[in-house]
DNA sequence: TCTCTCACTTC
DNA sequence: TGAAGTGAGAG
């Protein structure tokens, strides 16, 4: 048996490309336009499709297993009632009710996931596969009850870099290994009705992590669909390259049967705030001690309770004082005998049970002048967080605190290792590290968020802003990985006004906005245009008959939709950009996307594509291609695509973002108007209409990114800077330079 | 950096 | 009771 033998039911795709934006979004454009394997595709050397199929490890569901081994193995494509299930096309293609939808997602325990994120998150991966923590939780609303979803996972990398902890932060340590096979985790109860996923928290504990580039957990699709089928394997565990940078993807696709995935339209979600890095061991303790604290398998390490962290903390407090003993005895009292009692009372406090411990590590530290200062500064930021942390880990998030709150992003400026290290309590886990983590290169300064985000921010974070700017120029070409992003939440509406491009830091998002998300619609798949017709013509009763109890919509809408985009899209950029609005905005309408501004669901499917297309373009010379939209909103999707498009000619993503930012500034009709009057945004407008929320979120932060608007960044820098001086009036010591960015 | 084993935990 | 998930630490 073989999952990889050609599907029976799929006629040859030799147009379908694959839903997922390669990063490498030109070669990808062109290779789609020639009808070529997108060569940025690694190839795959997915496990043979063989015994392993089926002895796939809890984490997939056996329905899913079985319906795609079976439709592998016989042929016969599986509909909800197996392979063997008669098939009723007839049903299938008559028209349904269709009920519009209007999927809206909330990141659970986000708080948890605020924490670790403001510290750099990293995330263990081992050859065995490491789960997640915190586990990727999500609460959907907004779902068709009756019809069926089918709600996948993936990991993307979040730039194009290598990075590696020194000096207590992240840096950037050169460019990015070569992607790793991509793999998406289709959630075990999938598919399931929209009453279904929305009565309880999706959680997607079970997908592992790992390094181990011959992992056999991945399989090839039940498909030959050309953009699936060697591009991306369905499996339980992600392969990722250690010390690399990463952001979880939720997707949520209205179809009723796997097969559907690939000509089906994908709504996308970020989580800015779930983005980590990627190591074999950790490298931040904070990170350490905070899993210690929060991941209940960890309790053993805690520092209450019985486990051998305890014994072995106890054991180093005594060694210590036998040390210290000796020492003085030895050495009398001098300078150093001083510093080393200092040492040690430091680490007697960590100890203390009201504070965490490192235990040994702790006298790496020895509570050097730099990271003292850097600890009392930290301190005074954080101290804020911990102060809540308690009663915010552990729960999840209710959908409004999570708005109220504002993403991580808004809050805090800075993705990884912003936060001024540690209070007293952090001190002493700090341990070896420092002044802490909190400057990462990328981490960027900007804030993209809303018009209150600055507001919002953290004193630490301003100086941190600074920071980055600083390490921006030391790291020419590296973006941050400001976690901008507004949350979209479902707040659609809550999108706080225009996304401010404002605290854009140089390097900003933006081109992790673009950057040949996988997501992003490529524009090469706009290209498809005439092929997607006839292909979307000839496979709707195939699909229709695929599936048995077809929940309608799924199909013909997005056929709809595609056919759409293709004739939007036209077969070039030319004539995409010549598509009336009203038809744009028609073709978005037919998606059910809605078109309401800032914060509203984002005419994506069209105007991510026609971004995306951009990006690409950009990509092509710029070094950050793989970036995804991380400065989006994750709350709202970021896209929505449908596999089949038109190639479009990519207009230049920075002329197109930069025009349109301004105009975001001033609101979102107006960024809106922006983007429609820029000859580069054209596309982007025709696209879709809703592009305003969310998508402006992402012009904005592309801007920074863009050459073009140095002097933009520069003063979106100065006036970080001038927030962060202010901010750091407030700290102790003057804030180190942070993480480059770009 | 990475891999492996260990003692500890949850479920 | 045992499988499986943890970080520590040695190599």
């Amino acid at each position: 048996m073989s999952l990889s033998m050609r599907d029976p039911v799929i006629p040859g795709t030799s147009m379908a490309y694959h839903p997922f934006l390669p990063h490498r979004a030109p070669d990808f454009a062109m290779s789609a336009v020639l009808g070529h394997q997108p060569p940025f595709f690694p190839a795959l050397t997915l496990p043979p499709n063989g015994a392993t199929a089926l002895s796939l490890p809890g984490a997939l569901a056996k329905p899913i297993m079985d319906q795609l081994v079976g439709a592998a193995e016989t042929g016969i494509p599986f509909s909800p009632l197996g392979p063997q299930a008669p098939l009723r096309p007839l049903k299938a293609m008559e028209p349904e009710e269709e009920v519009e939808d209007d999927p809206k997602v909330h990141l659970e325990a986000k708080e948890l996931w605020d924490q670790f994120h403001k510290r750099g998150t990293e995330m263990v991966i081992t050859k065995s596969g490491r789960r997640m923590f915190p586990p990727f939780k999500v609460r959907c609303s907004g779902l068709d009850k009756k019809a069926k979803y089918i709600l996948l996972m993936d990991i993307i990398a979040a730039d194009d870099c290598r990075y590696k902890f020194h000096n207590s932060r992240w840096m950037v340590a050169g460019k990015a290994d070569p992607e790793m096979p991509k793999r998406m985790y289709i959630h075990p109860d999938s598919p399931a009705t929209g009453e279904q996923w929305m009565s309880k928290v999706v959680t997607f504990h079970k997908l592992k992590l790992t390094n181990n580039i011959s992992d056999k957990h991945g399989f090839n699709w039940p498909s030959d669909h050309a953009a699936w089928q060697g591009n991306y394997s369905f499996g339980t565990q992600t392969i990722l390259n250690s010390m690399h940078k990463y952001q979880p993807r939720f997707h949520i696709v209205r179809a009723n049967d796997i097969l559907k995935l690939p000509y089906s339209t994908f709504r996308t979600y970020l989580f800015p705030e779930t983005e980590f890095i990627a190591v074999t061991a950790y490298q931040n303790d904070k990170i350490t001690q905070l899993k210690i604290d929060n991941n209940p398998f960890a309790k053993g390490f805690r520092d209450t309770g019985n486990g051998r962290r305890e014994k072995r903390k106890q054991l180093t407090l005594q060694s210590m004082r036998v040390f210290d003993e000796r020492h003085k005895k030895e050495n009398g009292t001098s300078d150093e005998s001083s510093s080393e009692h200092a040492t040690f009372s430091c680490f007697a406090q960590a100890s203390s049970p009201a504070v965490s411990t490192v235990g040994t590590s702790n006298l790496k530290d020895l509570c050097p002048s730099e990271a003292e200062s850097d600890t009392e500064a930290e301190s005074k930021e954080e101290h804020v967080h911990e102060a809540c942390d308690a009663a915010k880990i552990s729960t999840t998030t209710s959908e409004e605190p999570s708005r109220d709150k504002g993403s991580p992003a808004v809050l805090k400026p800075h993705l990884f290792g912003a936060e001024p290290s540690g209070r007293a309590r952090d001190n002493a886990r700090a341990d070896k590290a420092s002044p802490d983590s909190r400057h990462s290169p990328a981490t960027i300064s900007s804030s993209t968020r809303g018009p209150g985000a600055e507001e919002r921010r953290s004193p630490g974070r301003e100086g941190a802003a600074v920071a980055k700017a600083e390490e921006a120029r030391a790291l020419p070409g590296k973006e941050a990985f400001a976690p901008l992003s507004v949350h979209s939440d479902a707040a659609a509406a809550h999108l706080q006004g225009p996304l401010p491009g404002l605290g854009f830091a140089p390097g900003l998002a933006g081109q992790q906005f673009f950057n040949g998300h996988p997501l992003f619609l490529h524009p090469g798949q706009f290209a498809m245009g005439g092929a997607f017709s006839s292909m979307a013509a000839g496979m709707g009763p195939l699909l229709a008959t695929v599936s048995g109890a077809s929940s309608g919509g799924v199909s013909g809408l997005d056929s709809t939709a595609m056919a759409s985009a293709a004739a939007a899209q036209g077969l070039s950029g030319a004539s995409a950009a010549t598509i009336p609005f009203h038809l744009q905005q028609h073709v978005l309408a037919s998606q059910g996307l809605a078109m309401s501004p800032f914060g509203s669901l984002f005419p994506y499917p069209y105007t991510y594509m026609a971004a995306a297309a951009a990006a690409s373009s950009a990509a092509a010379s710029s070094s950050m291609h793989r970036h995804p939209f991380l400065s989006l909103n994750s709350m709202r999707p970021r896209l929505r695509y449908s596999p089949y498009s038109i190639p479009v000619p990519v207009p230049d993503s920075s002329s197109l973002l930069s025009t349109a930012l301004p105009a975001m500034a001033a609101g979102p009709l107006d960024a809106k108007a922006a983007l429609a009057v820029s000859p580069a945004s054209v596309a982007a407008v025709d696209s879709g209409s809703e592009l305003n929320s969310r998508s402006s979120t992402l012009s904005s932060s592309s801007v920074s990114l863009s050459p073009k608007l140095c002097s933009e960044k520069e003063a979106a820098t100065s006036e970080l800077q001038s927030i962060q001086r202010l901010v750091s009036g407030l700290e102790a010591k003057p804030e180190r330079s942070r993480s480059e960015s770009p």
